[in-house]
DNA sequence: CGAAGGATTGATTAGTCTCAACGCAAGTGG
DNA sequence: CCACTTGCGTTGAGACTAATCAATCCTTCG
């Protein structure tokens, strides 16, 4: 694993998730260490985190590992709504909810902080510079979720897969989770299908088709994009919409 | 037009999509009403309101009409992310952002109000209460965007288009906008394709086909829905993800 | 070694798209 | 007031993307 690609004092992963929207303080720093210190868990792979239906009571912020989003229909068919990787944020203020309307599992074993609504409040009100950050990160999420509507909406599939793993390839790389051009990629073809609205066999086929190309290799849970900009072109990428570009700061992946 | 289903004891549509949370002070309800009064638009049908690239800098309340919000591929394919009826907020914090990365446009006239960074940051810190309703607000428009998703990725194209007439319905009916088992519904067939990831003449076909199913009638700007009940099963629609039974309201169209 | 999860392949079909034309109603300009 | 335009809905024929069903293979792991 390389350095983070975008400049951080500390080693906790909600910081360095933060700081994509600009320079923390060392006091806000801190105060973040405080509060992911507080409560962890460590989860199996393939275990779930929330359930619709539940109360949410915590913030979750994932550590360490990759998780999902889902929905499940009535009849279950499946969804998966978003990944979550180190530093990613659940949910802000979930706890306003009655109950949760989709699911949280993990991918792979997972290390989990889970934030209070007492600690959440008193460290937005402590740091109006994190209360900043945190709602530039709800905004991103939801950012993202659009994009992926327009994703399973006009893409085909060879442009959903590729635009699917350019968005996880750079924010992989703005969290250092990059190394070169090879990443860690722990889903499996049911999972990228789930994601996409495709089935696992055209996901397989389709991933043939992209290797065969030259674009991308991946196995044994390792992805390596070949030509990052080749790849961005045919999935039609513009990463504007993760808001990496904060106060100057300038991803070097691209 | 009947009385809102959701009891508000003011006018103002903010204030009212506002009060699905929960009650609201007559104090709170003042605040919004400056709020919203001090810069409004009035703007014609079929009009960009916002552009992708422009810096935000004005949270925009629908107060009446009907706008959207899209996006654009580079090639031109075009994704219809959302609707905003009357009292919907577009995005709380915004100017957070540097710019936007989707476009916002009328569908029909809209009168508009939009709020500076200043009135927004003095009415969170004025009221604590309005500061947790946007939050909700802000929860409830990611869960419904999660949903879009769900929607597009999952649903055949009669489910799905069943499933938006669903979703508009009962949110019509929470701000008072519906009429028995009527609506307004300026959206074009168009619309509804681009809003469903399909094509014009695959929702034509589709909607026709609902038409003899006798769920619904569509016809000069108007939405008759036959059946709700039955509109939700077939379009798997299940309306927790709106979170609309806050504080042990319940609306009446279920 | 057997079991299980995941990836691969093949054959067939269904759902949706594409392209193209036409109808109808409302609005516009001469 | 009529001819023309424009926007929207409707219809038809044919093509194609992606789904379905089913089998096989490969790898990992207890």
């Amino acid at each position: 694993m390389n350095r983070p690609l975008l400049f951080s004092g500390t080693d906790n992963p909600l910081s360095l998730h933060l700081s994509a929207f600009g320079k923390l303080s060392n006091a806000d720093r801190d105060l973040l260490d405080d509060m992911i210190g507080k409560r962890v868990r460590v989860l199996p792979a393939r275990h779930d985190i929330i359930r619709e239906g539940d109360k949410p009571n915590y913030i979750n912020v994932v550590l360490d590992g990759w998780a999902q989003r889902y929905k499940q229909l009535a009849d279950g068919r499946r969804q998966i709504l978003s990944f979550f990787v180190s530093g990613d944020l659940c949910d802000a203020n979930v706890f306003i909810l009655k109950a949760m309307d989709h699911s949280i599992s993990t991918i792979t074993p997972v290390r989990l902080a889970e934030i209070s609504k007492q600690d959440f409040r008193q460290m937005v009100d402590a740091s109006p510079r994190i209360a900043e950050a945190l709602w530039w990160a709800e905004l991103v999420t939801v950012a993202i979720q659009r994009e992926w509507t327009t994703n399973i909406g006009q893409r085909t599939a060879y442009e959903r897969i590729a635009h699917l793993f350019c968005e996880l390839f750079v924010r992989l790389s703005a969290v250092g989770l990059t190394d070169g051009c090879e990443c860690e990629f722990p889903l499996t073809q049911t999972d990228i299908a789930d994601a996409t609205g495709l089935t696992q066999v055209h996901v397989n086929r389709t991933i043939q088709e992209m290797r065969r190309d030259g674009l991308i290799d991946l196995r044994n849970r390792r992805l390596t994009v070949h030509h990052l900009h080749r790849l961005m072109e045919v999935a039609l990428f513009n990463p504007n919409y993760l808001h990496l570009d904060n106060e100057g700061r300038h991803l070097d992946v691209f």
